[in-house]
DNA sequence: GTGACATATGAACAACTGCTCATAGATTAG
DNA sequence: CTAATCTATGAGCAGTTGTTCATATGTCAC
């Protein structure tokens, strides 16, 4: 805290050369680790051209040239995408003979998905 | 769908020059508008700065210079990342004296995070 | 008004992203 | 084996991102 936050009297201060964490080992931190992994989860869900494969994916399995056929891209761009959304556990693959079929990886991915569309779909007022 | 999903038969296909989209207006695809705004959601929670900044005021309503003491940034740099995270309604302002109180916008926020950290936390082997 | 403090903003730049193109690998039919 | 099909990968490059630094704005004490 810079100033005392709860009563709003502003005395000016020293020059508060030594910036204090508000606590220790507190709350409002996470492992570097932790937010690394979580910021990699969010990056890969921030792109237009992923999001709409996880929006195909989240209605069915599809195979490659399906999600380029939906999303109007080639299959080597499609590729290179799915490749890092794999790497990052958004999605698994099936191999049917010729064709590797994608699926969300698990009910965490179609949960965030949702729930970034109920945040989406608010009214620019917002619930609070 | 490149070749017929349901039965694995593989019979070699014409050029298959026009690829068909799975349906018409099927499930599986969303407005271009809302992949737009739903990516640039993530996109905004997808950077270790950001989901540090996010994990701070998920325990408290947080001024800028708090802000920067926790994530361990300079004020500048920590005012650019709200002025984006603001821009994308992940967060609320609240001018008390000379400081700006920033919060979580709303449950939605509170809830893509504790989301995507129960992804993030799970063992590599999947819920399914 | 002046000075101190808290926050915001613009420019600049290295680092990164997402595409295209060419090529390689994997699988199957014949 | 060869040919066809589907998918994956590497290089290259325009566009974008996250920081720093300098500067501006806002608020309060005096």
């Amino acid at each position: 805290m810079s100033q005392p936050h709860p009563a709003p009297i502003h005395p000016p201060q020293p020059p508060s050369v030594s910036r204090r964490r508000a606590r220790k080992a507190d709350s409002g931190t996470l492992p570097a680790s932790t937010a690394q992994a979580l910021a990699e989860t969010f990056r890969v869900l921030g792109d237009p051209t992923r999001i709409r494969l996880i929006a195909a994916m989240a209605a069915a399995e599809r195979c490659v040239g399906d999600l380029a056929g939906i999303v109007g891209m080639s299959e080597s761009a499609v590729s290179h995408q799915l490749r890092m959304m794999r790497a990052a556990r958004l999605v698994r693959t099936r191999r049917a003979g010729r064709q590797v079929f994608y699926t969300l990886d698990d009910g965490h991915i179609l949960a965030l998905y949702q729930q970034g569309l109920s945040h989406v779909h608010e009214p620019i007022g917002e619930s609070r």
